[in-house]
DNA sequence: CAAATCTCAGCGGCACTGAAATTT
DNA sequence: CAAATTTCAGTGACGCTGAGATTT
């Protein structure tokens, strides 16, 4: 993607280059969990786990932003691979409650190591100020409110 | 999309921060082409042809960004539509050139207009200055060198 | 009954590939 | 001949919809 070239209308479109930098995010991080064998999706699933402990499907999809459809199939798979459990909810019996295991975590820790570091190729042009500035603005206008309780769940990943 | 309550590995991630505004950025800018049955692409194709003049069908692809086979469909629309002229190129016959017309240029700027405004609903979270950092942030992270010649060849839009 | 949950089949937009046809 | 250009058919990932089955 060279956007230099590109008309100035373009070039000065918030929504462009969103799209632009997109593609070449989904680029780099797809060739991460390809050689895993794994999908961006899943890491978003595993990660809703480490977090907020074993949930439903319905709860899976509302924390990962995901389709409750697209989290059955990607369920289905981690299941098969033995990296989450998925178990009927004797509490209420039409969920599934899923829930991360050992190896999901030991994949998941090893994962954020790679994903860091693609996000620092993604972002090479930038210094460490610029990086941090962007991620707050890209929040911002997503209305993410300041992760509330200073503490932070996880550690802070190796590219900031 | 409600980012609160994602994964705290997620709302710290540059490329999924990305991708949540993209989706809402694509939601917006195709609501407003579909009002006028076009796409996004076509409106990629206008402004390359309205600032650099007639070119080739490969030029626009280089140009505009988009594929050379994407190209091919959109034009075929494009000048179905007058708002646009294709004609092979005397000089190298494997060429096409395709021109902007009136029509064509009428169309832009009322698109101007009309994506200025969904620039402003989809980042209405952040200030002005805010939103210009980020665009500038973006355009460094892609490698956009200024757009030199400081005389800009279009007018302000209206979301700045 | 209405509402929630899970599952499955499939759709539409989109970036992209491969190959054929033509011309340089 | 190799390389460039246009065109077309088709693919795969992705976000999403609709509907059915089950349970509350």
């Amino acid at each position: 993607v060279d956007v230099n070239g590109a008309p100035t209308r373009l070039r000065r479109l918030p929504s462009w280059l969103l799209g632009q930098l997109n593609v070449e995010a989904r680029r780099a991080i797809s060739a991460v969990f390809a050689a895993h064998d794994l999908h961006r999706s899943q890491y978003a699933l595993l990660a809703a786990l480490e977090q907020f402990g074993p949930q439903s499907q319905a709860a899976l999809s509302q924390r990962s932003g995901l389709d409750r459809s697209d989290v059955v199939r990607w369920v289905d798979e981690l299941a098969g691979r033995r990296l989450v459990a998925r178990a009927p909810d004797p509490a209420d019996r039409r969920r599934n409650v899923v829930s991360i295991n050992a190896a999901g975590r030991r994949l998941l820790d090893r994962l954020d190591l790679e994903i860091g570091a693609a996000q620092e190729r993604l972002l090479a042009a930038l210094s460490r100020s610029e990086r941090r500035q962007l991620v707050q603005l890209l929040a911002k206008a997503l209305g993410s409110e300041p992760s509330d309780g200073a503490a932070p769940v996880v550690a802070d990943l190796n590219w900031r």
